[in-house]
DNA sequence: CTGGGGATGGGGCCC
DNA sequence: CGGGCCCCATCCCCA
């Protein structure tokens, strides 16, 4: 009994001091954890002091260069940037870009820079900041030509910065349209398609991504473009406006199912997504001895990115609803817009094209017009559509009288056939009465074809087919040249002459060609009036 | 800023 | 009905 006593015993002993060398080890292990994370947190602590004490750093370098560039005559930064431009140092490209630091306000976005190089020697190099367009383009968007940049037309270097800090002033494309013509004249750096920028110190690093951007031509993004109509007035879709299809817009925006479909924003987005380190540009403006040195390449002063520029409706595929995106903005439906261009579209309908100067006096009439002040005697004529548009010429001047009656004097002169149906206005003859009466519209301005789009009316039914593919934005057509596509035949025909420099209408006056008639009608009517 | 010219969209109309 | 041409309006670029 005694002996299980003991033994009992010395078990418990043993177990607590197996239990406290267990404890002692936990003890030890945590001491030891504790000790590395503290050596850890002030390893932290330190590193977060020491970038603490960069930011404030740069960002006192930044407030300098500020004050250096806001005054006049501080132009040595800019000088050196001149420098860097004319491809002193190791930069090989003809110009140069910079963007003034987000939230930098001292350049005024118009404000053209000149610098003053020390020599006196030289402005050639006049610095233009061309404005971005601030509301537009945002803060901190600046863009440079020097002299002697040949802006392509149809393609734009791009900078994209992707490295380094994140973009500061990004826009949203799709919130901030591009401001209209603007020029995207971004170029590059150092002329390096991908250069590692690196900053004094080699502890910071910017990449600056070279990207050629093929856009298409240049169609800008004018306001007018981007949803607003001609005349200013922005699409009321679900208003009580009359739905007709501003005739001058390149592009078509189908309603076929009545919505008003709005892509004039979303489709010629420019926007800059800038991008600024401040260690860079201020390196730039600080180490002048380095520069001096011609160390240009390690330093950069802007990054660029430019968003989705599709403006080429060849290019930009769209539903079968949105149709196109030819190239500009979609049209614009508004009332405004459609009286307006109602008002012109009925020219053929009350005055004559024929004098210029005649029709300047000449008062025209929207159909609308015409419908309410028809003359029922001629409605009796022509029967009117399922719309009621009866559009009859009421008030043919003379000029329309003249034309018609020419028109009708070369018809019945020159034909061989027999044409035994005669015009009753013109006494132009034609082959089948049916021919009669559609001619005859020309006088009665009948137009028993209505889009059921846009409501304009049409004479004949092949013209309203072929004004529907303005709403279906069908263009079977396309250049073999340049991928340019036409709705009708005549379009790329005449296109054509673009790439074949063909000029058949030559002045006669000052032998100046052209490749269109009417391009040289209004060449004699500004410059030869006098003659013609 | 402005005018001239190039280019294009689109309606009118004839064949 | 489609092809073709004429013409005007308009946009855009550039000097």
């Amino acid at each position: 009994m005694a002996n299980c006593m003991v033994f009992h015993t010395q078990i418990a002993s043993i177990i607590e001091v197996l239990a406290n060398a267990a404890v002692a080890d936990i003890c030890k292990l945590v001491e030891d954890d504790y000790a590395v994370f503290r050596l850890e947190m002030s390893q932290c602590q330190k590193e977060n002091r020491a970038l603490r004490r960069k930011l404030q750093f740069l960002e006192l370098k930044v407030a300098r260069e500020r004050v250096l560039v806001s005054r006049p005559n501080s132009v040595k930064i800019l000088d050196r940037y001149r420098r860097m431009a004319r491809g002193e140092g190791h930069l090989t490209g003809g110009h140069s870009s910079f963007v003034k630091p987000v939230g930098h306000n001292t350049w005024r976005d118009d404000q053209p820079i000149t610098v003053d190089e020390g020599s006196g020697t030289s402005t050639q190099h006049v610095i233009v900041i061309e404005s971005a367009d601030a509301e537009g383009a945002g803060p901190g968007v600046k863009q440079e030509k020097t002299e002697g940049e040949v802006e392509p037309r149809q393609s734009r270097d791009i900078q994209t910065g992707l490295a380094g800090a994140p973009p500061v002033a990004t826009e949203d494309p799709t919130i901030t349209p591009a401001p209209p013509r603007n020029r995207c004249s971004i170029t590059d750096v150092n002329g390096m398609p991908n250069a590692a920028l690196k900053s004094e110190t080699d502890t910071e690093t910017l990449t600056v991504t070279h990207r050629l951007l093929h856009t298409g031509s240049d169609h800008r993004s004018d306001p007018e473009r981007l949803g607003l109509g001609r005349l200013g007035c922005p699409p009321a879709p679900g208003s009580e406006y009359l739905p007709v299809f501003h005739q001058s817009q390149r592009t078509v925006h189908y309603h076929g199912d009545g919505d008003a479909l709005d892509t004039g924003v979303d489709d010629l987005s420019c926007s800059y997504a800038t991008e600024m380190d401040l260690g860079n540009i201020s390196l730039g403006l600080e180490t002048q001895t380095d520069l001096s040195r011609g160390d240009w390449n390690q330093y950069s002063s802007s990054v660029y990115s430019e968003g989705c520029l599709d403006e080429k409706g060849e290019v930009i595929v769209v539903d079968e609803v949105t149709v196109k995106v030819e190239g500009d903005a979609p049209p614009t439906w508004n009332a405004d817009s459609h009286l307006g261009d109602r008002h012109s579209q009925g020219r053929d309908v009350l005055e004559y094209r024929g004098s210029s100067e005649t029709n300047k006096n000449v008062v025209t009439h929207s159909p609308l017009h015409t419908l309410r002040d028809h003359d029922p005697v001629s409605t009796s004529m022509g029967p009117p559509d399922s719309h009621g548009h009866v559009l009859f010429d009421q008030v043919l001047n003379s000029n329309d009288r003249a034309r018609v009656e020419a028109q009708g004097r070369g018809a019945t002169s020159g034909n061989s056939k027999e044409k035994r149906f005669l015009c009753m206005f013109c006494k132009k003859g034609f082959s089948c009465p049916q021919k009669v009466e559609i001619h005859q519209r020309v006088h009665t301005g009948v137009k028993p074809f209505s889009c059921t789009q846009c409501h304009m009316c049409f004479a004949q039914a092949g013209d309203l087919k072929r004004h529907q593919m303005v709403h279906t934005g069908e263009k079977p057509y396309s250049c073999p040249q340049c991928e340019k596509r036409f709705s009708r035949q005549h379009q790329l025909k005449r296109h054509l002459k673009v790439h074949t420099g063909e000029r058949p209408f030559a002045c006669t006056h000052c032998g100046k060609r052209f490749s269109e008639r009417s391009n040289l009608r209004i060449h004699q009517q500004k410059m030869h009036t006098a003659h013609v």
